[in-house]
RNA sequence: GGGCCAUUAGCUCAGUUGGCAGAGCACCUGACUUUUAAUCAGGGUGUCCCAGGUUCGAGCCCUGGAUGGCUCACCA
């Protein structure tokens, strides 16, 4: 906001500012000493009620009455009401509380009381003024609507919308609580490289940066999943990486270029185990949050009691888009059931890539209610332990909610001839045009080699989650700083 | 990237058939010492997103562009 648009608002409290200066009172000042907060106030009246109190916040409304004045402070708890008066302010300090703009950041010292009305109140024994707003708040009532102001000067948002300050309180809190979940359970969190040589871990194309000295070109990550895996080679047990990826692609209400992921591993437990932590997990984090057992989103209530209902894909596709692949076992009969659903295809699309998509396109929309789909096809699996009974699948499952994934999960392929097998074939997939094929990581085939003990592994869209938690319709709602074109 | 929609005062929004640019809040002046969307009297503060075009005349119609929202595609 460099392009100094001086309208009169805001020429009138740079008036202001030195009118401030010439009182003699400091309109940046120093911090000062607040030994209660605003809800506190109004939840402990009985006790404080006559008692000298002090706060400081941002003047949020004013109502002059000629020698006295009511105002709100907002500070990060909430709202309290002050009250100034001439007779006990003096001529000169009540002077200076007129000068005051809606916005300005004040520290106030007084005593409680109860208005008429019964609003607890400060009435204004004194005050400073900390820091002088130069530019007017939004409107009161309706606050900021616009949400490409909203998002891009998110500061004021949260300033004059308080629910939304709501939100990112919870975001924090639903995050805490997945670490004291896992660090209770003895998980240890770790930092692996977002700047990755090779990227891996997920199907998606990278943001590449370069460095310098090395003169290399570098990926930022698009999953932490490899390096997490190198760490069970290492000998961690149980290990979880909670943070940013990055991904280069499209931005809706449901993607942002880089958001933040769980991603979790664990020796010696297999799918079934992930399963179990997912739902066990999550549901407590609502009950310890929100104390409840369900939650609503977007008018739909979630039930997230476990257990959760398990279908495999080959049951939901069945289920729900009526198609058997139970009896349809050649990818020609696939292509040919394909084509007469209408889906567009590749001529060499396989079984398995078929059943993912006519998954995609008949069954996800039907997942409102929490839901794991298990036995995922081999080659949209290229991570996964491919399972023993049917090799054309790989034990691998994603939790749903409101029709959205919000959990991946395998038992882990830690076959270093069949991974780097697989990492062959994406490699083709790469070759023959496809961006988010997998790359073939060598360094990491080299430490399955080593022996990987068998382990389950988890990831989690956090962003996803907190959305479902926080009944938000955009991935925006609940990042503080969302994606944007820059202006201009 | 495609489609649809939006963009007017600091904010929230009206704006008729193409004919002087509007309201509420905020702000400014005055009154008011327990109000609370304070009230009362007065004041309109503007690059109508940008650039062209049509027209005697454009906030409005046309073309192109910018940004955003929704949606489809892609993904998580």
């Amino acid at each position: 906001m460099s392009d100094e648009t001086i309208n009169e608002l805001i020429l009138r409290r740079h008036e202001k500012l030195k009118e401030f200066r010439d009182k003699g009172m400091d309109p940046y000042g120093e911090k000062y000493p607040a030994a209660h907060q605003a809800a506190e106030i109004l939840n402990d009246f009985e006790a404080l009620d006559g008692k000298e109190v002090s706060i400081s916040g941002r003047l949020m409304t004013k109502r002059g009455h000629g020698k006295a004045g009511f105002a709100n402070i907002q500070d990060d708890t909430g709202q309290i009401q002050v009250y100034a008066r001439l007779d006990d302010l003096g001529k000169d300090n009540y002077e200076c509380y007129q000068l005051l703009d809606i916005g300005d950041i004040i520290g106030v010292q007084g005593s409680v009381f109860k208005t008429r009305k019964g609003e607890v109140t400060v009435a204004i024994k004194d005050f400073r003024l900390l820091s002088k707003a130069l530019r007017p708040l939004p409107e009161k009532w309706h606050g900021l609507k616009d949400v490409d102001l909203r998002y891009r000067q998110r500061y004021m948002d949260l300033i004059v919308n308080p629910e939304v300050k709501k939100v990112f309180i919870l975001r924090s809190k639903i995050i805490q609580a997945m670490r004291d979940y896992l660090n209770e359970r003895d998980f240890l969190e770790v930092e692996t490289p977002m700047m990755h040589t090779v990227t891996g871990g997920a199907d998606a194309r990278p943001f590449i940066t370069h460095h310098n000295t090395l003169d290399i070109d570098l990926y930022l990550r698009i999953a932490t999943e490899l390096h997490l895996k190198r760490l069970l080679v290492g000998g961690y047990n149980k290990i979880y990486e909670l943070g940013k990826v990055f991904r280069n692609e499209g931005i809706s209400t449901r993607h942002n270029p880089e958001f933040t992921s769980l991603e979790v591993y664990q020796a010696n437990t297999d799918y079934f185990d992930m399963m179990s932590l997912t739902e066990e997990m999550i549901h407590k984090i609502s009950r310890q949050i929100f104390g409840s057992s369900s939650i609503t989103y977007q008018g739909e209530e979630m039930d997230l009691t476990p257990p959760w209902p398990r279908l495999t894909m080959l049951e939901a596709v069945k289920k729900y888009a009526d198609v058997d692949f139970s009896t349809i076992i050649t990818d020609e009969d696939s292509r040919e059931v394909a084509q007469k659903m209408n889906l567009e295809i590749d001529k060499k699309a396989t079984r398995g890539e078929i059943i993912n998509l006519i998954f995609e396109e008949y069954v996800e929309k039907h997942l409102g209610q929490p839901i794991f789909i298990l036995d995922y096809p081999i080659e949209v699996s290229p991570l996964a332990k491919r399972k023993k009974e049917d090799p054309g699948f790989t034990y691998r499952f994603e939790a749903f909610m409101a029709c959205s994934e919000i959990a991946n999960a395998f038992t882990e392929l830690i076959d270093p001839v069949d991974q780097k097998e697989r990492f062959t074939k994406q490699a083709e997939k790469r070759a023959a045009g496809d961006e988010e094929a997998h790359m073939m990581d060598e360094d990491f085939v080299t430490a399955l080699e080593y022996g990987m003990p068998p382990a389950g592994g988890l990831g989690i869209g956090i962003d996803r989650l907190i959305m479902l938690f926080t009944d938000s319709p955009s991935i925006r709602d609940v990042l503080l700083f969302p994606t944007m074109r820059p202006r201009d």
